[in-house]
DNA sequence: AAGACTTATTGTATTTGTTACAATTAGTGT
DNA sequence: ACACTAATTGTAACAAATACAATAAGTCTT
């Protein structure tokens, strides 16, 4: 990527009735930040980096970082997390951009923010880069964070929300076979609600997608559960049907 | 704003694995797009500029440009909104940000969207700056858009749809005092879907945000309708509440 | 092997919401 | 007074949500 062409600068320069100098329309810079939400058992916490660098040095923050002049805002996400904290694979969505004009005290860095949460265990990260550490924070008690990254946190919770009420977003976080008390639990704890256990299965019967497998837990002290799987066949044809079951 | 400061190019410089030099990450620049429904009688129209500068010069596109150094973004939809349609006082909501690398064709831009609602007769819009003209384009036959607005608008049609759903959005739209029917024939236009007559007012019935009023129309050859009005104090104590009505 | 224990699973009765459609009402226009 | 138009109310069938209770299927203890 060059300098902006010609005809970019002097359209900016003729028409602009304030007269900025072009060159200041191109001395700011975007950022991406990854929320990552973790879930295990009933706990849910997001993955924070200590800053190995200044601005912020020493605090808790979001791994993110400048996204480069030739890379799509998407690969951005996921590269940004792989140089930070070593994880790779993990699809995030965009949730919201950040852009007040003092939310970065070394310049002009407007960010936009992207999601996904995973299972803890499932993922081992280790910082990297600038990252001096990695860890997963409670999601009830996080740290002073830099920037406005606590803003940015409260506002990928409130999308995951959102998510979670038409989204299968278990089916990333969940074992392969699963119990309907785990599927109630992740529920509970993302949505931060409680559900009756009756009425619960009732209503995860009504969708397909989720599949009831010829098999039951093992090795457990109480009456084994039955498993079940994540259909994707059927989850693609609910969702070319028109009913909408939510949460 | 000035330049990045020295601290910030320091970092950068010093951590990059791939050595882009620091400028490079400064030679982009944000916009932000604005994406304005208007609604008229059972119609859904968008709001479009003519281009009168290149790139796309002459094509129909959304009204969007530049974000200014010292300018947040929420502040740049309406100042863009205001200098290129004469438009004020319209507050608009951000959907999503547009980030591929070749989405403009003189550098690297990203955009923010915001997107808004409104009556058709409350406003009128004239082209200024370089906008050679304005329109009202019916959603449902979309000429070529510049760049890639024609997925902007889909998004955020998609979003007001969404918006629709659980915020009285209508509340911009239709006249301080207005009928069910009124109320009706927006919600059917917007989400494109026809409701029963009789069970669309037993819904709205549960709604105690949208009052009766001890009037009804007037100079109608038929059976005049109640008027309602949208009660903001009703409707605040019902968001504090847990019961959520959606369409 | 019987009974205790724990969680899974099914059932049921009540209430609440959805749907489709019919009947009635209150105006204007002839 | 009657036709016309759209507003408004009613109703019966059906579906979904809710609160609980009852039963089942394992392991564990004695």
């Amino acid at each position: 990527m060059t300098a902006p062409s010609k005809a970019f600068r002097s359209r900016i320069q003729q028409d602009d009735i304030y007269s900025i100098p072009i060159d200041d329309f191109f001395k700011s810079a975007f950022s991406v930040d990854c929320v990552i939400f973790g879930y295990h058992e009933k706990q849910l916490k997001v993955l924070l980096i200590e800053r190995g660098t200044e601005p912020y040095g020493g605090y808790w923050a979001l791994p993110g970082d400048l996204v480069y002049p030739s890379e799509d805002l998407d690969a951005a996400a996921s590269r940004v997390l792989r140089d930070l904290t070593s994880l790779s694979d993990i699809t995030t969505r965009q949730i919201h951009t950040f852009g007040k004009v003092d939310r970065h005290p070394l310049g002009r860095v407007i960010t936009v923010a992207y999601a996904a949460i995973v299972e803890i265990q499932d993922i081992r990260p280790q910082a990297s880069s600038w990252a001096s550490d990695t860890k997963w924070h409670s999601i009830k008690r996080l740290p002073k964070l830099a920037f406005d990254h606590k803003e940015i946190v409260r506002s990928a919770y409130d999308a995951i929300k959102e998510y979670a009420r038409y989204e299968p977003i278990w089916n990333e976080v969940l074992p392969k076979k699963f119990t309907l008390t785990q599927l109630q639990e992740f529920y509970e704890t993302v949505l931060n609600k409680a559900f009756d256990k009756g009425n619960f299965r009732k209503k995860i019967n009504t969708m397909k997608f989720v599949k009831a497998l010829n098999e039951s837990q093992k090795n457990v002290n109480h009456r084994p559960s039955a498993l079940y799987s994540f259909d994707a066949k059927a989850f693609k044809d609910y969702r070319e049907s028109d009913t909408l079951i939510e949460f």
